[in-house]
DNA sequence: CTTGCGCGACGTTTTACTTCA
DNA sequence: TATGAAGTAAAACGTCGCGCA
C-alpha cells in the first residue's frame, strides 16, 4: 500500500484544507499522478495555478509508465504523427508511423496510415516535471519561451503548445469542480440557515400572540440594529468573520420583547422574497 | 474599414493504458 | 493465465473569436 498526501487548497475565498489520499493500488496512484493538478490548486494565486504536489513517488517507475518511457523518451521526440490537415506551419510533416502492424492488419499502406492517423506520445517523467515547473512559473508561453522549452525537452514547439493548452484546460476544469463543490456547500448551509430562521420566526410570532405570557419575562436576547440600514444584525458569534467585516455600519443594541413591533422596520423583512 | 496572422479557449477525436469479468 | 470489452487520462486536432499590425 502506498500513501499519497496531497495538499489541497481552494480559492482564496474558501477555507483551506488538506486532502489525504490513500491509494491501495498502483492504478489509483498512477491516475492521481497523471492528473498532476489533481487536488493541488495553488493556495495563494488568484489565477488558480496548479502544480503537482505529489512527493516521493516515482510515477514513471510504475509499470505502465515504465513500459512507455522508452518509446516516449527524449531520444525519439518525433514519434508522433501529425494529423492530415493543419494550418499551422509548425506541424511536423516528417512524422513516421511506427505502428505498421496495425496498418497491415487493416490492409492499408504505411503511407496511408501515416496520413490518416496520429500517434500519441507519452511524455517522460523528466519532460512532465519540466513542463509542470514551467507551467507553475507562467501558464502561457511566448514564442521564445516555447522554442526554448521545446528545445530543452526535445519536443516540437507544437507539442509544447498543445501541452500548455491542455494543461490550462485541466486547471480550469478542476477549478470549476472546486468552485461548484464550494457553491453546493454554500447552498446547503444557506438552506439550513433559512430553515432555522423560519422556525425562529414562527416561534417569535407565537410569542407575540401571547403577550400575557410573555410580559413577565425578561428580554430573552439582545439583537443589534444597524442605525444606517435599520436592519437587525446577527450576533457576532453566529456570523463568520468575512460577513462581519463586510458590514461596515456600527450597530446599536436594543432589547427584543413584545414591544418589538414598534421597531420601524420589521426585523425579518430581509427573509421575505422581494417582489 | 478590411484583411491576414497569431494565439487562446473550447470541444472533439484518438491513443495508451488499466481494470475486470 | 490470457483475452477482450469498458472506462479513463491525456495528447493531438479543428474551429471559433479576439486582438493587433
Amino acid at each position: 500500500m502506498i500513501e499519497v498526501s496531497t495538499c489541497f487548497y481552494i480559492t482564496p475565498h474558501t477555507t483551506s484544507f488538506i486532502f489525504i489520499a490513500t491509494s491501495t493500488s498502483t492504478m489509483t496512484l498512477q491516475k492521481e499522478a497523471h492528473l498532476g493538478l489533481t487536488l493541488s490548486l495553488h493556495p495563494f494565486t488568484s489565477s488558480g495555478e496548479a502544480g503537482s504536489f505529489l512527493r516521493g513517488i516515482d510515477v514513471n517507475r510504475l509499470p505502465s509508465a515504465v513500459d512507455c518511457e522508452d518509446e516516449a523518451g527524449v531520444s525519439s521526440p518525433n514519434s508522433t504523427v501529425s494529423s492530415v490537415s493543419g494550418k499551422r506551419s509548425e506541424r511536423d510533416p516528417n512524422g513516421e508511423d511506427q505502428d505498421t502492424d496495425r496498418a497491415c492488419s487493416r490492409g492499408i499502406s504505411d503511407e496511408e496510415e501515416a496520413e490518416t492517423t496520429r500517434k500519441k506520445l507519452r511524455l517522460s517523467k523528466d519532460q512532465s516535471i519540466i513542463l509542470e515547473e514551467s507551467f507553475k512559473e507562467h501558464n502561457t508561453l511566448n514564442p521564445k519561451q516555447k522554442l526554448a522549452l521545446a528545445k530543452q525537452l526535445g519536443l516540437r514547439p507544437r507539442q509544447v503548445e498543445v501541452w500548455f493548452q491542455n494543461r490550462r484546460a485541466r486547471t480550469k476544469l478542476k477549478q470549476t469542480e472546486v468552485d461548484c463543490e464550494f457553491l453546493k456547500r454554500c447552498c446547503e448551509n444557506l438552506t439550513e440557515e433559512n430553515r432555522r430562521l423560519q422556525k425562529e420566526v414562527q416561534e417569535l410570532r407565537a410569542l407575540k400572540l401571547s403577550p400575557q405570557f410573555y410580559m413577565h419575562m425578561t428580554p430573552p436576547t439582545t439583537l443589534t440594529m444597524c442605525p444606517s440600514c435599520e436592519r437587525v444584525a446577527v450576533p457576532p458569534s453566529a456570523v463568520d468573520s468575512v460577513s462581519a467585516t463586510r458590514h461596515h455600519h456600527v450597530p446599536r443594541a436594543f432589547p427584543l420583547g413584545p414591544w418589538a413591533s414598534s421597531v420601524p422596520h420589521r426585523p425579518f423583512d430581509a427573509l421575505r422574497p422581494r417582489s
